[in-house]
DNA sequence: ATGGCATGACAATCATGA
């Protein structure tokens, strides 16, 4: 089975790139965030055409999840879930379904922007409401994934000049220790499951041709419980789409889990 | 040097991203 995450800035403009991402890597399930369009502009016809059948929850602009399901390989989801049930919120940052006997958990956790913004406080609080949600979540799910962009950079390694961004929004300690409560429930970071090689990151900025100078941080994470851990065989980061035109500035994270 | 680039709402700039 394999799990993959990509935040597309835009599912009108990625559409094209999801399809051809897809049909070059036909994962069975690929959690998306940032949508920015509302549930009435979804692409779902699209997205049936290439083989996956889609749950999500949108929001004009800003923000918006979604989960695809390659049907003919792992069966159609049950128990969906939108948004913190302990959380009430207008931003669309969650979506949760059933895959297989597997929870499949997509988040697209706040940006927080700097330190001294509400936005932070706002990011920090739900992080914690997810936290404390998804010990209960656990509980009733062994075989659980938390898929998504984290918005967090959770050590030096995941930055390409971390002396530049030390204690900046994205890898404050206090986001670090909330990525570290996350762990503190069993959470296994499935990248960090590997050797993996140096300087290895999910997105690069737009500006300053970053991509191209590889200036960028590990901020895209698949989590997986014990259970799937164990059977967690590989975790790779997908750098090729954001080489294609017009990228989205977020590269595709993939785990591989043995059946 | 607080820019730079991209997206969307809106109709010239502005909010947001990370």
């Amino acid at each position: 089975m394999k799990l993959a995450t990509w935040n597309v800035n835009s599912l009108k403009v990625r559409l094209g790139h999801v399809q051809e991402w897809l049909t070059a890597n036909p994962v069975d399930v690929l959690c998306l965030q940032e949508l920015k369009l509302t549930d009435d502009k979804f692409p779902i016809a699209e997205l049936a055409a290439h083989g996956y059948t889609a749950h999500f929850t949108g929001q004009k602009t800003y923000n918006g999840v979604a989960i695809l399901v390659n049907h003919a390989k792992v069966g159609e989801a049950t128990d969906i879930v939108r948004n913190l049930p302990n959380f009430p919120d207008e931003q669309q940052r969650l979506i949760s379904a059933t895959i297989a006997g597997t929870r499949i958990v997509c988040g697209y956790f706040p940006n927080g922007q700097s330190l001294e913004s509400d936005k932070f406080v706002y990011k920090l609080k739900w992080l914690d409401a997810l936290t404390h949600w998804l010990a209960g979540e656990m509980a009733n799910h062994p075989r659980l994934a938390l898929l998504g962009d984290y918005n967090i950079a959770p050590e030096d390694r995941d930055v390409h000049d971390p002396k530049a961004w030390e204690g900046q929004n994205l890898v404050s300690p206090q986001e670090r220790e909330a990525f570290a409560r996350l762990e503190g429930l069993g959470l296994r970071d499935a990248f960090r499951l590997f050797d993996q090689p140096e300087k290895i990151f999910s997105w690069w900025d737009y500006r300053m041709g970053a991509f191209r100078r590889n200036a960028g941080l590990r901020i895209d994470h698949i989590l997986l419980s014990a259970a799937l851990a164990e059977r967690c065989t590989a975790c790779e980061v997908d750098p090729v789409p954001r080489k294609w035109e017009q990228p989205s500035d977020h590269a595709p994270v993939v785990a591989t889990l043995a059946a």
